[in-house]
DNA sequence: TCAATTTATTTGTAAATGCAAATAATTACA
DNA sequence: TGTAATTATTTGCATTTACAAATAAATTGA
């Protein structure tokens, strides 16, 4: 076991990404990707997102949303909506084809959840979230500090 | 907090492309990516690796990491050498311009792993890390199963 | 009220990515 | 020993990605 393997950033990646890579691969048949999937799960969780709200919650980077959703556009996966409060705002609406494919990959999801948690107790891996919820936060010790508003 | 927030694979990505988007801004400055560093770091751990070692440490898709090798080739980070032993693979080896830059990068790794574990008992710590591995070794079971060979 | 600034999204463009096919070398075994 | 199968890497090519600039709307404050 080399330093990396102690490297807290590389063994994030590295699970992270062959979770990913499997996914991906097995959603592929559906017509799906991983980057469509993380969509379409945020909408699920709440539809009707923003964009940024989307690229927050996605991590995928904006200009990089605008095109995967013209694409989940053109397959008629989700619609877009100028925001009735704020017209600079765009919202994102998962449409009925939309709904079907997020049914059809949420058993998919979790059973990545449980082979990857497969012999952790519920305690470890409750442990394990909270973890990785403080990690998320404590980067804000290292983002660019922004005017502050208000 | 909805679903997302209790699902393991978001997690571990949004917490991963926190870590890996910061870093990222912050050696570009020196002329770095974070796919080098992953290239350096993986050298600096073990110096001579072959190009599919090196793809399976870094998480960086072989066809990829050609090309990314190309250029770190061509800023003379790196030197590709024929392996010896085996014509068909190739070595890869970090030169004293690379291992400068290497020596730059480390310290700020370390900070990242320090800051992004800040608030954690050195116990924590480690239950993390060895949670992060278990779940790699987990995804084994997913695995396209490759023809056993011996 | 209106000009300057800020915020939300999209577009331009070059680079990175990944699958599949091609190339090259080794190994297995008939 | 020589041919088929396997393994390691690279290349072809279409897609994805991300930075920066452009566009468009809202907000601020003189």
């Amino acid at each position: 076991m080399g330093p990396l393997d102690g490297y807290l950033p590389y063994l994030l990646n590295r699970a992270g990404a062959r979770i990913a890579t499997a996914f991906s691969e097995e959603v592929r048949p559906l017509g799906a990707t991983l980057q469509t999937w993380r969509v379409l799960a945020a909408l699920h969780e709440r539809d009707g997102r923003r964009m940024g709200d989307l690229s927050e919650t996605t991590s995928i980077e904006v200009s990089t949303l605008t095109r995967l959703v013209d694409g989940m556009e053109k397959k008629a996966l989700v619609a877009r909506r100028r925001d009735a409060a704020d017209a600079r705002a765009v919202t994102l609406h998962a449409t009925p084809a939309g709904r079907r494919l997020t049914q059809r990959l949420l058993p998919i999801a979790e059973r990545y959840e449980a082979v990857s948690l497969r012999g952790f107790e519920a305690r470890e891996a409750e442990a394990l979230k909270v973890a990785l919820r403080r990690l998320y936060a404590n980067m804000d010790a290292l983002e660019k500090p922004r005017r502050q508003r208000g």
